[in-house]
DNA sequence: TTGTAGGCGTTATCAA
DNA sequence: TTGATAACGCCTACAA
């Protein structure tokens, strides 16, 4: 049986009242008594009932973040890490961090979040892998419960977010790649419906403007954020005749995938043909060769989404809505460099 | 304001009693009350708090696990799969998983188990990553919380746990090197305090010896389970001029070092070096040359270890308290497959 | 500055 | 078969 603030107040000779108070640094506390209580408490081991606290203040001290997943097996490394900021940052300040998965867009995925929604399981959520149209959105506005997310779209319902700029950085890259001498530049998607997808490719196109390069639509193929689907797409792209000299993944996880897939056609990544991805996961920086990627820091983007979460749960409305993050381009070798 | 079991009661002109048996499908509830009482739960959309039912039943209905990190960074993509399973299964079963992050053996570790214990945030932990003196065990068996292992130490404390037998699977993977030639084999340790480093080194042992290959300690070179370490543990193993023809990296993100340890020196992976690892991660799958492994299913182990947990967790006292798992061994291009 | 008491939403005990 | 009622542990008006 742990040991109840009663417990406490019985070996005190106070109410619990008191005991309370002085416990939640309150200032209609005697100092004397509050340091009693603190000390005291402290050594009889006693700790909040947290299911009791939450009962009465109605707040769970926790948050949600659902992973997507894509069956048979799931192991996108973003999300070890991503999970770790969420957690790191969450435990910092006394939240507890709930966990879930499900694939994106399933009856699974409604399911879960209503789960905790309804039960009121957690104060919030952070979503991440928006999408342009995205009931979690609107299902949490009209709810009210408080969430933040990775990306998303700019123009419709406003929710505070971390924005790495994939617009920018993929402007970055483009320029990157043309300077190197490259014309003919293909562009391994994301599912179209995604944002981070609207945004890189805006800025895949940005850039080939900015050279006068016309688009060609020819040279995009669609995957799907998996090895097997970069996989696919270039060799797509890899079997015409006139073949991309360079290709850029949506993300590293693609890229890997799109050198595999250059590998297999005889050519060799880097030199004949230029890979690219986004993210700098530790595989880009390991692989042969090394993957020139736009790096995103996704512990310290997770930190951030805890943080401006937490604020809004507590009710400090804070100004910041919006943060965006520049990517850093990190050229290596699988682009010549 | 959410619908409580008095808004139920009160349409239904029943007693909150009632309401509650009948929802919890206990046999003393006339069939045709039960009917009545589902049916307007549910449709004025009633969801019990957990909070106040925690509170009674004194049962969270959740479960925990605490990620092994290693800062700055942390991306083990083993753990993004793992932690699928656990949410998944711990779902199916109206659980929650709660996700936490701490450096191994640090202050912060024993803090993090702490937190929920005391606070009764969990009625079950996962543990992963043992190690041969785990001061989790002790602690855990100490004050009672159901607890569930991925592998460790068969010796000590007798804890329920899924072992994949790196012993056996190391033996595989030595016959299968052997038979390919290789005599001078080295072998990228984890730390000497992890469990599954004593039962694969083992292994390893074992395997040498059925070959008749005496052991030779230098060609043991001591990783931490990084693909930093495997790459600077390679690299002691490489400069030597008699270096090893094979290298076996304990876990596949070792082995990821060690093939980059191997490329530097001029070597090639396959042909020149054979290398080797553990888990098959999809990164090694998509390696160049693709990595030789020994398969390890994380995500229906993690779904596994959950059942367990839950199993105790509910009272009913499974004799099952080891699972062994064979390993499966995949032979790819990096060992000359 | 401290204490009394009511209630958060459930489940469980005991009567009816 | 159903219904009062008492906890569970905590917070917080309000009273002293």
């Amino acid at each position: 049986m742990p040991v109840t603030i009663r417990d406490v107040a019985r070996r005190l000779k106070l109410s619990i009242t008191t005991v309370s108070r002085a416990l939640d640094g309150y200032d209609d506390v005697a100092e004397g008594t509050r340091e009693r209580v603190v000390r005291v408490a402290r050594q009889m081991g006693y700790v909040p009932s947290r299911a009791a606290r939450e009962l009465r203040r109605k707040r769970a001290d926790a948050i949600g973040f659902i992973m997507p997943t894509l069956k048979p097996r799931f192991a996108d490394p973003f999300y070890s890490e991503f999970i770790a900021g969420l957690a790191d940052e969450a435990a910092s300040k006394n939240f507890d961090l709930l966990v879930s998965a499900a694939p994106p867009q399933a009856e699974a995925e409604q399911a879960a979040y209503r789960r905790w929604v309804q039960s009121h399981r957690v104060d919030g959520v952070v979503l991440a892998r928006l999408r342009l149209k995205d009931w979690r959105v609107h299902y949490l506005a009209e709810i009210g419960l408080p969430f933040v997310g990775l990306g998303g779209v700019r123009r419709s319902v406003k929710y505070p977010r971390v924005v790495v700029d994939g617009d920018t950085g993929l402007r970055q890259l483009m320029a990157h790649l043309i300077e190197r001498g490259h014309r003919r530049i293909g562009f391994v998607s994301a599912p179209p419906e995604l944002a981070i997808q609207a945004e890189r490719l805006a800025g895949y196109r940005a850039g080939l403007e900015a050279a006068g390069i016309p688009f060609d639509n020819s040279l995009v193929a669609v995957g799907n954020l998996t090895n097997q689907g970069g996989y696919q797409a270039a060799q797509g792209l890899l079997t015409r005749p006139d073949h991309p000299s360079a290709i850029i993944g949506v993300d590293d996880v693609t890229a890997m995938g799109v050198m595999r897939a250059v590998r297999e056609a005889g050519l060799e990544v880097g030199r004949d043909v230029a890979v690219a991805g986004f993210d700098d996961i530790s595989e880009a920086e390991n692989a042969q060769p090394p993957l020139t990627t736009l790096r995103q820091p996704v512990y310290d983007v997770a930190r951030r989404l805890v943080t401006m979460l937490l604020a809004i749960i507590c009710g400090e409305t804070a100004a910041v809505s919006e943060v965006v993050i520049q990517p850093e381009l990190v050229v290596r070798a699988s682009t010549g460099g």
